[in-house]
DNA sequence: TTAGGTATCCCCCAAAGGGTGTATTTTTAA
DNA sequence: TTAAAAATACACCCTTTGGGGGATACCTAA
């Protein structure tokens, strides 16, 4: 049987080297490259597709996020775990409903990286430990909360706009951008923006 | 003439072993051992102390500002150098304030960590280009602009205070907690809160 | 002694936020 | 597939907060 052919993009050098040195050993995972960003990625598996694409989440330009969906489209035979410093519902979460199958933190051991890899290769998914029972807490109170538009007009807001500004932008009136800035506001029990914001950023919706 | 002993605090085993491949090869560093968090580390120099350490900043329970200064105040004879994934200003400003002697970014290769150790350990300073940049981009803007005043109430805006509610727990009248919180928009010119927020945190002021 | 930080007040209007109601579309579950 | 539920869009009410401007005065450290 050949080797699970294994991918890496990661902005951070270390990082690619510490998996590049965990994974040396190992006869049936072969790295076959990596890349410091998105576009390189996608140069090179124009060429050459790996089983199995290790992925950082937050990159410079294009994150992980982005990257996954796209890979995900083009190459459906291409599996993609995610990788992250943050133990973050919502990164865990974008990542698994942008096609990816797996989601491992930083923080992973050799053991876990490998089973990691083998079974995303067999079509399955890994999710780290933490990770699992960080998505298991936060499944109820936060996935059913805010709805796209509620979610767009935050990050809007969290940008500096003002309601009027926002609705020019979403050609919307202002009682509208107004309603689902009230209403966000309740599902999330904030009462002003200044802990509008601090949520909208720890959530990483910047 | 002996080789230069390094140890490594990060939270994140990739990075660590990244690192170890790193310096697996040079002959005058040797790596004595890591550490995956503040107190694993202070127990580890209390029996040998390294000449160099390299310290992530951002680690769950004790960060690495605070390692820092406690491992700078205890053995003035280790130096200190500080690895960050983030470029920013106040966690570079901190550190080196805390007695750092060099600030490594994450995606760093292997010539500018060995640079970088090398430097640190005859005593001089070693901050990475890109983080040096910042440095110097944000010495003249940063510092001589918030007085302690307001300081003060932007952290309790940041709180979700609202200016009434800062100026009874300030025991100030609500036409001064507003003039401050005006005079510090203006000063960091920002025109809302949503931005004063995004700037407090970014900024490290929480 | 003079500038800057602190503290106080005024006016004014725009924006935020709490409440309630309604109509249309889209989703989801029975 | 159809009925219920949720999302989206809009409106009007009203009060509080935010933010732009200008003015005065005290205190303290260069």
């Amino acid at each position: 049987m050949s080797p699970i052919e294994v991918f890496i993009v990661d902005d951070h050098y270390m990082v690619i080297e510490g998996i590049r040195t965990m994974l040396q050993n190992e006869k049936d995972i072969e790295l076959i490259g990596h890349a410091s960003n998105a576009n390189s990625c996608l140069m090179f598996i124009k060429n050459r597709q790996p089983d199995v694409i290790l992925m950082d989440i937050s990159m410079p330009e294009k994150t992980g996020v982005e990257l996954c969906k796209e890979v995900r489209q083009m190459y459906p035979g291409i599996f993609v775990i995610g990788l992250s410093t943050f133990n973050q519902f919502s990164f865990i979460e974008a990542m698994m409903e942008n096609g990816a199958s797996g989601y491992l933190l930083k923080n992973a051991d050799k053991k876990e990286i490998i089973t990691a890899i083998h079974q995303v290769a067999k079509g399955h998914t890994y999710v780290s430990e933490i990770a699992a029972a960080t998505l298991k807490n936060n499944a109820h109170q936060l996935s059913p909360l805010l709805t796209r538009r509620e979610h767009e007009i935050l990050r809007l807001i969290a940008e500096g706009l003002t309601n009027p500004a926002i609705a020019s932008k979403l050609f919307l009136s202002l009682s509208t951008v107004d309603t689902h800035r009230k209403s966000l506001m309740r599902k999330l029990n904030i009462k002003n923006t200044a802990l509008l914001i601090r949520y909208a950023i720890e959530h990483n919706m910047i």
